[in-house]
RNA sequence: GCGCCCAUGGCUCAGCUGGAUAGAGCGUCAGACUACGAAUCUGAAUGUCGGAGGUUCGAAUCCUCCUGGGCGCGCCA
């Protein structure tokens, strides 16, 4: 409906300027919304004053102008208002609205989606952890936000790729594997002492049995570099195999499992590096190697080849990015932890180097979360080993819950998850709420079918009759939806549709209460559960979106 | 010190990129099951949108300054 509003409001500004009426100016990008309240219409538009303020003329005059000016063969309204300072109010024609209910019956479970992206290819990557422990709660957020973001997009139009961009070279790794070492020593008497930045959580005490079980105490003969190699690559490989085998729990699945160390084969980033130093992007200085990032309005240079001859992480990074870009990606989207932000200048000034659009690289930042407990705060620290997995966390609340509660924040604010609130089955848990709108649907259809009434089609119920302000608001609310995908695709906001989806179970769940869909009135009845398999379906496919189960009883 | 983000009822947060009287949830108080599922609904109270200026028909939203918080400022990743 906003769509055609839109359409109409256009051509009658192109009316208006070809009638000398309005000046030819460049045409604003016209807005129409759904009105908060009833006496301003169903839908309002604010394109008078944004015209009258462009052309220095009353609002309202303009606002008369162009009400004259539109064209309705369809009949689609029953009137329009010019209220205010000069708001266009339109009054939607009884029984027009519910036409609208065949699209969802007719999309199905494809009702949300558009052409937005129009097949563009959209690489997002997120996670990313390096493989040095079990993932946790802080990646949870960033998985599910990724994972959403994608299925957002995918519906919104776009070809979506997803990658996890596995770090498994430089010191952490290191690090990794002599801990692991460490322990294997302790295991066999030895003793040992953890030096600074080693990880001490069970998981490595358990990797050092696994391998003295299998291999026994052949490496304690070995040369120590040799041997802390071997364990690096054994225990990279099974903490990689668990953080895997976690996500796919959590219903994360990536279509690709980057390896840092694929970048390195055949002089990958040096070759990169030669071909940036001929534009003139990189310098030497002292024994390192600079790339001027500064050309890009980042504030300092930054160092690619350390003094000691080795690439940094950003060298391998810039290498990686033009990697993503030469698979043929139009658009890329990082999902980061916030406290990396400070590295973004940087990164959109490699893109720029490489000679892609400023526009090809988007970050999505996903602040901490803060994990509670009863309201207490839970204590983290990933060296120390105490932290709470994904897993203990899927475990103990639900996939269903976890995925929903770290949506319900914008991505870039902080989130408070508290672990005794998320697994509760009460009103204090927004799930519940948004399933058990979805399983009372399914409850009321089954109920139906018990006493013999059959679904109708669209053609064979009387949308007509579907005129309550509850029930025109349901309809309003269904046909938002599509535009709340392009928004959440348009801005890289999944919250959007948590909220949204709130606001649909509420619409609901008022209505449920008020009125029967089942009644004697055969005619209204299929009407009525017309209505509601409607918004079954909404619910159902944004639930899908998020990654959330629907249930038809609970 | 410099840079980025944030500040909205008691609490946690939205606010569709400048629109009409700033909205939800939780909590509080008062109500609704002989009704398709009460994990639900209905109603009530609570706001100088951190502060001060500015831009204009119009500001929570844009600009400047101030206060208070988070993060970043490695030849770490």
């Amino acid at each position: 409906m906003k769509r055609i509003l839109v359409a109409l409001l256009e051509r009658a500004i192109r009316a208006g300027v070809e009638a000398g009426l309005l000046p030819a100016t460049a045409p604003p990008s016209i807005e129409v919304e759904l009105t908060k309240d009833p006496g301003h219409g169903d839908y309002a538009s604010n394109v008078a004053m944004i015209l009258a303020s462009q052309v220095r003329k009353d609002p309202r005059e303009i606002a008369g102008v162009l009400s004259q000016r539109i064209e309705d063969p369809e009949g689609f309204l029953e009137k329009i208002e010019i209220a205010g300072p000069g708001f266009m109010n339109f009054f939607i024609r009884e029984g027009v609205l519910n036409r609208f209910l065949a699209d969802v019956e007719r999309e199905s479970e494809r009702y949300g989606s558009s052409d937005l992206g129009k097949g563009g290819r959209v690489q997002v990557e997120f996670v990313s952890a390096n493989p040095t422990g079990p993932l946790h709660i802080g990646h949870a957020r960033g998985a599910v936000v990724g994972d959403v973001m994608a299925n957002i997009l995918a519906a919104a139009g776009y070809r979506v790729f997803r990658e996890y961009y596995i770090n498994d070279t430089g010191n952490q790794m290191n690090n990794l594997g002599l801990s692991v070492f460490l322990r294997y020593r302790e295991l066999l008497g030895e003793a040992a002492e953890f030096p600074e930045g080693c990880y001490r959580g069970d998981y490595i005490r358990d990797l050092a049995a696994e391998l003295l079980k299998r291999d026994g105490k052949r490496y304690l003969d070995m040369d120590a570099e040799e041997a802390i190699r071997l364990f690096t690559d054994y225990a990279g490989s099974a903490i990689l195999g668990g953080i895997k085998d976690d996500l796919r729990a959590f219903g994360v699945v990536f279509d690709l499992y980057f390896s840092e160390r694929e970048l390195y084969r055949e002089e990958g980033v040096g070759m990169l590096l030669r071909a940036l130093q001929d534009k003139g992007f990189i310098y030497r200085e002292g024994d390192a190697l600079w790339f001027r990032t500064t050309a890009f309005g980042d504030e300092k240079d930054r160092v690619v080849i350390r003094q000691n001859g080795a690439p940094t992480y950003f060298a391998a990074d810039i290498a990686y990015h033009r990697n993503k870009f030469l698979r043929g990606f139009e658009t890329v989207i990082d999902i980061w932890g916030a406290d990396h932000h400070g590295y973004i200048p940087r990164m959109s000034a490699a893109v720029q180097a490489l000679g892609y659009e400023k526009e090809a690289l988007k970050v999505i930042l996903v602040q901490l979360v803060n994990l509670l407990r009863e309201g207490k705060p839970v204590a983290m620290s990933t060296r120390s080993g105490e932290f709470v997995t994904l897993r203990e966390v899927v475990d103990e609340v639900g996939k269903d819950a976890a995925r929903y509660n770290f949506l319900m924040r914008r991505s870039d604010s902080h989130l408070d998850f508290d672990l005794e609130v998320a697994k509760r089955q009460s009103n204090e848990n927004p799930v519940y709420y948004v399933q058990y709108a979805h399983a009372r649907i399914c409850s009321i259809i089954r109920m139906a079918a018990e006493r013999g009434i059959e679904m109708p089609a669209f053609g064979q119920a009387d949308p007509g009759l579907l005129k309550l302000p509850e029930e025109i608001d349901l309809i309003k609310a269904i046909t938002r939806f599509p535009e709340v995908v392009e928004g959440a695709a348009r801005t890289l906001e999944p919250h959007r549709l948590t909220f949204y989806l709130n606001d649909l179970a509420a619409g609901f769940h008022s209505y449920y209460n008020k009125n029967k869909v089942i009644s004697d009135d055969a005619v209204l009845t299929a009407a009525r559960l017309f209505l509601v398999k409607s918004v079954l379906t909404v619910l159902k496919n944004t639930l899908k979106m998020l990654g959330v189960s629907a249930p038809e009883k609970m």
